[in-house]
DNA sequence: CCCTGTCAAGTCACG
DNA sequence: CGTGACTTGACAGGG
């Protein structure tokens, strides 16, 4: 199992989400801004590989408004070197890398001009892992989308224009059950009808789920990934004490964790702490799920 | 230097 | 009908 976390390092003191108003756009400064969000994308990965964090979310704003028409930028060209290096790096170790498009990116919307604006963006997230030289298995997970009430026309939508996608994109795509829409088993049939390999999240599954037991729900979800897809990919949160349901907590909760670890025995997955501190509960976990003694003592 | 309103994009629940 | 939540705050102007 490969333990990561999403997007964000707290303790190296660099980000590789560096943006800037959009008015105030220009080639020069997307370069800039692309060359430093690198920079910090490369020590994250370091930092990770020297703690035995093998996960990885790359967050969508490596390359600010890639996908809007303002930017002219020729970043590809720019940086191949830069992207081919640290896609040689996580390669050599072995990095479980992926990528979770915004919100408003919705393949099964009812209007084409957003679906078209979405799959514009989707592209660029392909275009930033195949700049890495990553493998099928480096995913991009969204949700299925919005329910416009009516979910069965909604969904048959997904996979109709999951069909129509370029097979660069469609070969790295996945979707995950989120917490008010599509549970996982919505998820599963979308991935009946399409093959489109399904990503658990374990807390949206706790909040808007139809209670299944996580064991078999993990061993379900599990078929649907292919050899070239990599070992299924887990999002893991837990609720945040006295806040509202749904919020994810400040840090990772050993029992829930614990009981997590002993429902998914013997399973081969890869796991995404969507935790807010981020790699300290990355790394904690890491020391859990393995029996640190350290660690273990302490709790 | 710190504070805070605002930032490309969409949907939906909630008050 | 306005606001917050969503995988993730960061930018930038004003005090």
């Amino acid at each position: 199992m490969r333990i990561g976390y999403p997007c964000i390092n707290r303790a190296i003191g660099c980000t590789a989400n560096h943006t800037f108003r959009l008015a105030s756009y220009s080639d020069g400064r997307l370069l800039r801004t692309v060359g430093d969000n690198l920079d910090c994308l490369e020590r994250v990965l370091s930092w990770n590989v020297d703690r035995g964090i093998l996960s990885f979310r790359i967050g969508s704003g490596l390359v600010p408004f890639a996908s809007h028409p303002v930017c002219t930028a020729p970043w590809q060209e720019e940086f191949s070197d830069r992207f081919a290096a640290i896609g040689a790096f996580a390669r050599k170790h072995a990095l479980r890398i992926s990528m979770h498009p915004d919100q408003f990116n919705l393949l099964n919307a009812k209007d084409p001009a957003i679906v078209e604006r979405t799959v514009t963006e989707l592209m660029y997230h392909a275009e930033v892992l195949d700049l890495l030289g990553l493998g099928p298995d480096a995913k991009i997970q969204v949700h299925v989308g919005g329910v416009y009430g009516d979910r069965e026309s909604a969904m048959a939508r997904f996979v109709e224009t999951h069909g129509t996608l370029d097979p660069r994109l469609r070969r790295r795509l996945a979707i995950e059950n989120d917490d008010g829409r599509y549970t996982a088993r919505d998820c599963l049939a979308v991935s009946g009808a399409c093959g489109v390999p399904v990503v658990l999240d374990v807390f949206h599954h706790a909040v808007h789920g139809d209670g299944r037991l996580i064991g078999p729900l993990l061993d379900e979800v599990a078929s649907t990934w292919k050899p070239a897809d990599g070992p299924p990919m887990v999002d893991y949160a837990s609720q945040a004490p006295g806040r509202r349901r749904g919020t994810h907590a400040e840090s990772l909760d050993d029992e829930d964790f614990a009981r997590f670890l002993a429902a998914s025995a013997g399973r081969d997955l890869d796991l995404m702490l969507e935790i807010k501190d981020k790699e300290a509960s990355a790394l904690r976990a890491l020391a859990l799920a393995t029996g640190d003694p350290r660690v273990l003592k302490v709790s």
